[in-house]
DNA sequence: ACTTAAAATATTGTATACAATAATTGTTAA
DNA sequence: TTAACAATTATTGTATACAATATTTTAAGT
């Protein structure tokens, strides 16, 4: 949603969605407002308010009188994450099966992000595999053409790129693009109930895939973080 | 999500949202940050960041270096809030299905709230009705124990009592509370098939039951709208 | 009277100042 | 060395000032 003509805060918003996504941010730190409008060229006040944005969708966390901190999702907030993500997007798929079934859904976008996932598995570009993993998710949502769905999935998507930079290890095949290849398939195929399940499961999958044992690591510089 | 601590900001949003809700802000209503300042008791940067919050949710909108603006949806608007809800809601309802059946949830607070509603669509109490319909579909998200759920449905509300003060008309029976009634029965029988159906149509009958074909009307001034 | 253009006014966008609160550092005593 | 407390520093919460932009009013010309 957000303003209609952006304004200068959803730059802050979008370079720290951006270092989030791309793993420079880690859950846990602090962002002064002082700090960062040396970063930036903006004053506190348009850092401020590019905070507020971020703290309303739950990727920044504000205790009153406190620097806000990168979110830290727990085991706990992790499962409602993707629970809320199951809701969300087993509407999305459902609302695509029936758009694809009257020939109003064009999936050439989605196919090609897929393609482009294989090639930075393959090559082992983890990094920006998680951004395309991510992109992929959101892409779906923006295929419905309903901006309140997109706008309602939006802030749970950074949520689960933290929630995986804490839980995900390595080899964890967090969120596999194999299943995204299933995903376009069942939306082909003009079965609500398939389709349903197929998304329920891939993001049943992201959650087993996380080890929840692992300790929280916390760092407090931002000095190559958003570049 | 918002802030862990509230902050004045909140208040304002609060305010607004009430207003709506309350029928006394109309769709279309212009409301400048220094003629509000004098409203509330806080300056004009509290003021603005309560704003903020409501642009980004939608219920406000905002061009830039022009007053924001109460939202006034359209009808492909109100058909997408509605659609999204159908998404959200769906999934708050098999939630909640499974939770009764692990005896994991209490419905008396929504079983009392669907009192009310009989008690004031009986006394004609419209303008009241409509809170209440909008609490019902709150609650119901709020007992999945799901912040992220929550947060994605609430935006949504306001939206659609916006919708509902542009299209409904007097009799419209807009968000009928005899089916609030089946869908706590239904929640209650343990067959998700039939309480996702029950969800849909329910919403359906909302859109079913407004008036695309009416003239929006604006007012300008608020001299009584938030008290 | 109506339209157009210019001046005046009002409102937003951004920066900054100051007070209130939190975090940090330094000092002292056990 | 450590713990507790005081003083200092840093950071946020809020208000306000000023510039940039929109809106309204006024005036002139047709």
């Amino acid at each position: 949603m957000s303003t209609t003509l952006s304004t200068s805060s959803d730059d802050v918003v979008e370079v720290i969605f951006e270092a989030i996504l791309k793993n420079r941010l880690n859950p846990g730190v602090k962002l002064s407002e002082i700090s960062l409008q040396e970063e930036f060229g903006y004053s506190r006040s348009v850092i401020r308010q590019g905070f507020d944005k971020l703290v309303d969708s739950g990727v920044l966390i504000h205790k009153k009188n406190q620097s806000v901190r990168v979110a830290c999702p727990t085991e706990q907030e992790t499962k409602q994450i993707f629970k809320a993500r199951k809701a969300i997007e087993s509407g999305v798929i459902m609302i695509l099966v029936e758009k694809y079934h009257n020939k109003q859904l064009d999936l050439t976008e989605v196919d090609s992000l897929v393609s482009k996932e294989k090639q930075l598995h393959d090559s082992k570009e983890l990094a920006k595999l998680t951004r395309l993993s991510c992109d992929f998710h959101l892409t779906l949502a923006e295929l419905c053409d309903n901006k309140y769905l997109v706008e309602s999935l939006k802030p749970l998507i950074p949520l689960s790129a933290l929630a995986a930079s804490v839980y995900a290890d390595r080899e964890s095949n967090f969120c596999s693009f194999a299943e995204h290849q299933d995903l376009i398939e069942v939306i082909k195929s003009n079965n609500l109930k398939k389709a349903s399940d197929a998304i329920n499961v891939h993001l049943d999958h992201c959650v087993q895939s996380l080890n929840f044992g692992v300790q929280v690591k916390t760092k407090n510089s931002y000095s190559h973080i958003f570049n």
